[in-house]
RNA sequence: GCGCCUGUAGCUCAGCUGGAUAGAGCAACGGUUUUCUAAACCGUGGGUCAGGAGUUCGAAUCUCUUCAGGCGCGCCA
């Protein structure tokens, strides 16, 4: 109905309204139907008088009164009512109503039209935490968020390639090893351990897995900590320095052993969490700078030759001219190349891979680097509508109406592992979802893993439960489900069923703005009504002749509530 | 100083490509179980949508401004 009304709506533009061509493409642009809020105001709502009465100056009941008996002299329309301010309601015959439902139910895409399933191919980056510890509670929230909006874009039609990015080469990856190796070694008493190393307990776990056949003497572990700098990030970079003098093989060996550790309990992590990835991408198989073939080199050229220049012995890029605030170091003076150059280097691969979009999920601690990396975009050669940057806010952690401490220096943080174990992969992933991703999270595991009524997440499970049980009791007694409504005049469902008609919409404006949380409140929404239902209508006393349409409503709510939580990642419950 | 984000009921938040009386949950108070799961439902109270100005037939929504809070501004990653 969705569609055939559209184009009623757009063939009465075209034809019976005296507009110019703008003014025409200017309303079919801004006049929306959508499905009424409350069925005192129809099925479906067009506020198209309203804005064609604005753009031609007349008044919107002159454009209503030309459009209604267009409209009602269709068979599926019962009735069409000109309400409030301009506003066309328009009323379906119950076949036509209980018609959609039956339709929707059967194909997923009914109300989406086919400007909304063209096919692209979507790349989206996510997580990508350096590989330097564990994941905590804040990397959650980017997990959930990325593995979400992957699986509504997926809904939708389009190819999706979700990939991590590690960052493997750089400093933080030689202080994870440094940090490791003095563990291994005991080169420090207890408390004497360098407060700019990890330490976190997780590389006393690492050391204790690596075996080692060499050993070093007291006095090498004395020579090696001696005459130290007194400035924390010195005394790491010095450490670093000397251990890869003296012992370069076990550097190596700590070193790639240390990574592997931390990347695959970072996999089984997200694994826990349902969370996939299609490629883990190394900063590493970029190559080195001193390499003239390798990938960031030849990069790094392309850029250099036209938009970049030598200041102060370094080479800076030109991004200034691209819409960032200002030019870019990206080789140093000592001729290492900067975090930029490589990530210039990564996006240039990506787009090179031939993705329609690609969609970076960063902490929003970032967004200072959404202009730079555009930049660098462009100063490529490629346009920088093809990357869309989705800003993740940090979760704050509540437990008993107190904050969760958190710090990262010491290694006493909430891992993520932790929080799954503790309340489970689908809470965690709808708390986390529950707000629009660039805003501050205010996550309480006490509510979470209650059972109280407050929980959100179980309200919403409870009523796919009551429905699969309701189900069960209803197949016990020897029937049928239904598969398609019959024309019993009972109306008891209809409320419920204009909210189940939603779910394709919302399915898509959440897909449109890459935001998962409009499910979460859809969800909310249709397990209210749901309960609602529940409490009013005795289902299986009901009378024979309407209880077809009940069950055939269960089904619909039903199947909306699972799919709605697949697009989630949550799986639903059948029984509490 | 510059840039981005936020300010809606006591609390946590929806609503923001302008539209019909501003919503929900929790908290408070009062009810509902001989009946399919009471982790539910019903009812009552609670608001100058931070303040001000502007655009519009119409503003929580758009523009400007003030105030309050968060974050970011490296040859770190």
């Amino acid at each position: 109905m969705y569609n055939q009304i559209s184009a009623s709506l757009n063939e009465f533009i075209d034809n019976k309204l005296s507009l110019d061509a703008g003014q025409k493409k200017t309303l079919r642009k801004k006049q929306k139907l959508t499905l009424s809020d409350s069925l005192k105001k129809g099925h479906w709502t067009s506020n198209l008088c309203l804005i064609a009465s604005n753009l031609a100056k007349i008044n919107p009941q002159d454009v209503a009164s030309a459009l209604i008996p267009i409209l009602e002299s269709q068979s599926e329309i019962a009735k069409v009512e000109l309400a409030g301010p301009g506003f066309i309601n328009i009323f379906l015959t119950r076949e036509a109503f209980l018609a959609q439902l039956d339709n929707a139910h059967d194909d997923p895409s009914y109300f989406l039209n086919s400007s909304d399933t063209s096919k692209e191919k979507i790349q989206i980056e996510f997580v990508s935490a350096n590989p330097t510890g564990p994941l905590h509670v804040g990397h959650g929230r980017g997990a959930a968020y990325g593995d979400a909006i992957g699986r509504i874009l997926e809904r939708l039609g389009h190819e999706v390639s979700r990939e991590y990015y590690v960052n493997d080469a750089g400093r933080q990856i030689d202080i994870l090893a440094c940090s490791i190796f003095l563990r291994k070694f005991e080169c420090f008493d207890g408390d004497q351990f360098p407060d700019s190393a990890y330490k976190g307990s997780y590389i006393l776990d690492i050391a204790d897995a690596i075996e080692i056949n060499i050993g070093i003497t007291q006095a090498e572990k004395e020579s090696l900590i001696k005459d130290l700098p007194d400035e924390n990030e010195e005394i790491i970079d010095a450490l670093i320095k000397r251990i890869k003098i003296n012992y370069s093989d076990t550097w190596s060996t700590i070193r790639d052993f240390g990574l592997d550790f931390v990347i695959r309990s970072i996999r089984e992590d997200l694994t826990k969490f349902k969370v996939v990835f299609d490629n883990w991408f190394f900063e590493s198989s970029l190559g080195e700078l001193s390499d003239k073939k390798s990938e960031i080199s030849k990069a790094l050229a392309k850029v250099q030759k036209d938009h970049a220049y030598e200041k102060n012995g370094a080479i800076w890029l030109e991004s200034s001219k691209f819409g960032d605030d200002k030019d870019r170091v990206i080789i140093r003076e000592d001729g290492r190349g900067t975090y930029l150059s490589a990530d210039l280097a990564y996006h240039r691969n990506k787009l090179d891979r031939g993705f329609d979009t690609i969609i970076n999920v960063w902490g929003a601690d970032h967004h200072g680097y959404i202009k730079r990396i555009e930049a660098t975009i462009e100063a490529m050669g490629y346009s920088k509508k093809q990357m869309q940057v989705q800003l993740v806010q940090f979760a704050n952690l509540f437990e008993d109406g107190s904050k969760v401490k958190m710090s990262t220096r010491s290694g006493n943080f909430y891992t993520l592992k932790k929080l799954i174990d503790d309340i489970g992969p689908d809470a965690s992933r709808f708390y986390y979802l529950s707000k629009q991703a660039d805003q501050h999270l205010d996550f309480d595991i006490g509510i979470a893993r209650s059972n109280s009524k407050d929980n959100l997440y179980y309200y919403i499970q409870y009523a796919h439960a009551r429905i699969s049980s309701v189900e069960k009791k209803f197949l016990e007694l020897g029937k049928t489900l239904p598969e398609k409504f019959n024309d019993a005049k009972f109306e008891n469902c209809d409320e419920l069923l204009q909210i189940a008609l939603n779910a394709q919409f919302i399915v898509k404006s959440s897909g449109e703005s890459l935001q998962p949380h409009l499910i979460v409140y859809y969800l909310k929404d249709i397990a209210q009504n749901f309960h609602q239902f529940y409490n009013n209508v005795n289902i299986l006393n009901a009378d024979e002749e309407h209880k077809n349409n009940i069950m055939r409503t269960l089904i619909i709510v039903k199947s909306v509530i699972a799919s709605s939580l697949d697009l989630l990642g949550i799986e639903p419950l059948e029984s509490m």
